[in-house]
RNA sequence: GGGCCUGUAGCUUAGUCAGGGUAGAGCGCCGGGCUUUUAACCCGGUGGCCGGGGGUUCGAAUCCCUCCAGGCCCGCCA
């Protein structure tokens, strides 16, 4: 059975027939492939209990009242002055790093252009702002109980993290005189009003009904497990640590009146070879960045095949390639057999690949046949390198017996996208067409002294051959039968020559593509 | 220091929670076929003391203990 079922069955057991699968993200900059694991595996498991029958919700919390953290490597000191208001209440920046004045909020900047990605994936949430859940007054309860029982929250963060909280730390941060949470000290409380007096030495108050103020993180994710009676939430390893803000969230939880969710962690996804994706350090590809090379089933499928618990090395080389065609050989030929044929292990497995191909698909419920475009992606990657004319390659893919009519709408945008994925600095060298400018040594090597016999002799009847792929096929057959070698000698020359290999793709191809005046400089060793 | 996850063929892995059929698969590799090599396509083959060691059991990749190796998390950063 695919992990998301086995998830549905159990949040049946434990919640019963109504779910509410969440995800949330903080804004503060550039989200990236990372985040797409944790939607995903919501995602998923959301389709997985409508598809047991359950009612089912999904909801993506953006964290748009968090504060502004600190001056990212990508904003001007500019943005010093924002540092601790919500990210919902602060100017966007601009490809320069100033803030913007057109009144795009820092959090819609990031998030916006996330969302249509999630889009293209077919993930469609019901997105909630969080600093409109406390504008509206959804989470006062929670802060009116969290206030009430501060020195048992106390308690918990710190026998469970093992964190000393400061003398005047209070469950709850209020936003000073000038829009920032940092230096803001609360100096008493008279329902619904937070007293405080901030750094500037002024005093004011906080309506916890509105988005003046919000709980600290720990506090505030446990509230809004109940705010949103939330059945499971996957956590990233960094919150299902010991003592970190799933472990205290839990108890808080409880002690707010609500039934938290069960614990369920992820692993993350990284970037092979280069450890976690961190926007710091800029090691990171961006969902968009992904789409545009590979399509959306492809990128739902790298989390559907993976078990959660397992980390992801995302590959942009020839593992996506293999990824991609393995995607294409599991909708082109889907496990069978009945149960009474296979063992526990065969139908585990034929359960687990079915499962983790229809949750790959954008639409719920899609038919996986749509999706196939019916090339493997390193032949598709062949073509578009020796070819720069579309129709040539639908003709080449006619001949070969791939397509027989028009090429789907599948297969059009996937080349589109692999020629952007050639273009780009992720495709992988190993599949890359190399053009030899001159005979390497090695080739010189590997060549008999037939082959070189052969490729002289060629040389002098590709001057008079007309230079289409059928004429160029015939001269090296007559070259090949007049030298005397055999034809997979020939061939093996050619290639030698041309790309410093004993193989590659269609010579003939290749040499339409390359011309004749610099093929034959080639040949001249 | 505290904790989480992982270790199965050259590589990616299924199977581990619910112990039982010679441990499945894909890629790679090797060989063959396609009246000459498209990196295409088709067929066949190679390849694993399931990290090591103990234990429980009629039976262990699977449960328990222990050791080793790798990755990662633990600052009012989510």
């Amino acid at each position: 059975m695919h992990w998301a079922d086995f998830t549905a069955q159990r949040l049946k057991k434990e919640r019963g027939d109504s779910q509410t699968l969440a995800s949330g993200i903080t804004p503060s900059g550039e989200i990236h492939l990372g985040n797409l694991r944790e939607i995903l595996t919501a995602e998923m498991i959301h389709r997985a209990c409508l598809d047991a029958g359950l009612e089912s919700r999904y909801i993506f919390i953006v964290d748009s009242m968090d504060p502004l953290r600190r001056v990212y490597p990508f904003l001007s000191d500019e943005y010093e002055r924002y540092i601790g208001h919500p990210l919902a209440f602060i100017p966007a920046p601009n490809p320069n790093g100033t803030p913007t004045s057109d009144g795009v909020s820092y959090a819609d900047h990031f998030l916006q252009p996330f969302l249509g990605a999630l889009r293209q994936i077919g993930v469609v949430p019901e997105v909630i702002m969080n600093h409109e859940t406390y504008a509206n007054g959804g989470f006062a309860a929670k802060i009116e109980s969290a206030i009430e029982h501060q020195d048992e929250i106390r308690e918990i963060i710190q026998s469970i993290s093992g964190r000393e909280l400061a003398n005047d730390w209070f469950p709850y941060n209020p936003l000073g005189s000038d829009g920032s949470m940092d230096g803001v000290v609360v100096t008493g409380y008279e329902s619904p009003y937070v007293n405080w007096t901030d750094r500037h030495g002024e005093k004011g108050k906080a309506d916890i009904r509105k988005a003046e103020g919000k709980l600290p993180w720990r506090v505030d994710w446990a509230a809004r497990w109940g705010i949103h009676n939330i059945s499971c939430e996957p956590a990233g390893k960094d919150h299902g640590a010991a003592g970190g803000s799933f472990d205290t969230g839990l108890p808080i939880c409880r002690l707010l009146g609500s039934e938290p969710p069960g614990k369920m962690v992820y692993e993350w996804i990284q970037l092979k070879g280069m450890g976690p994706m961190s926007s710091s350090t800029g090691n990171t590809i961006g969902p968009i960045e992904a789409l545009g090379l590979v399509p959306p089933e492809i990128i739902r499928y790298l989390i559907a095949r993976s078990k959660v618990n397992r980390h992801i090395d995302f590959d942009t080389g020839s593992a996506l390639f293999e990824m991609a065609d393995e995607y294409e050989r599991l909708v082109a030929n889907p496990p069978t057999g009945d149960d009474q044929d296979l063992n526990k292990r065969q139908r585990i497995a034929r359960d687990t690949q079915i499962g983790a191909m229809n949750l790959s698909q954008v639409a719920h419920g899609g038919d996986p046949a749509d999706s196939v475009a019916g090339v493997s992606f390193r032949h598709l990657s062949m073509l578009a390198q020796i070819k720069s004319d579309d129709d040539e390659i639908w003709s080449s893919l006619r001949a070969s017996g791939h397509i027989s009519n028009e090429p789907s709408q599948a297969l059009v945008g996937r080349l589109s996208r692999m020629r952007n994925w050639i273009d780009g600095p992720h495709f992988p060298d190993d599949a890359r067409i190399a053009i030899q400018s001159s005979v390497s040594k090695e080739a010189r090597e590997n060549l008999t002294s037939e082959q070189v016999a052969f490729l002289a002799e060629l040389r002098s009847t590709l001057n008079d051959c007309e230079w289409t792929d059928t004429a160029i096929v015939n001269c090296i057959r007559r070259t090949t039968e007049s030298v005397g070698i055999s034809g997979r000698d020939s061939y093996i020359a050619l290639y030698w020559v041309i790309l410093g290999k004993h193989h590659g793709p269609r010579a003939s191809s290749l040499m339409g593509e390359i011309g004749r005046d610099r093929f034959l400089d080639l040949l001249d060793i």
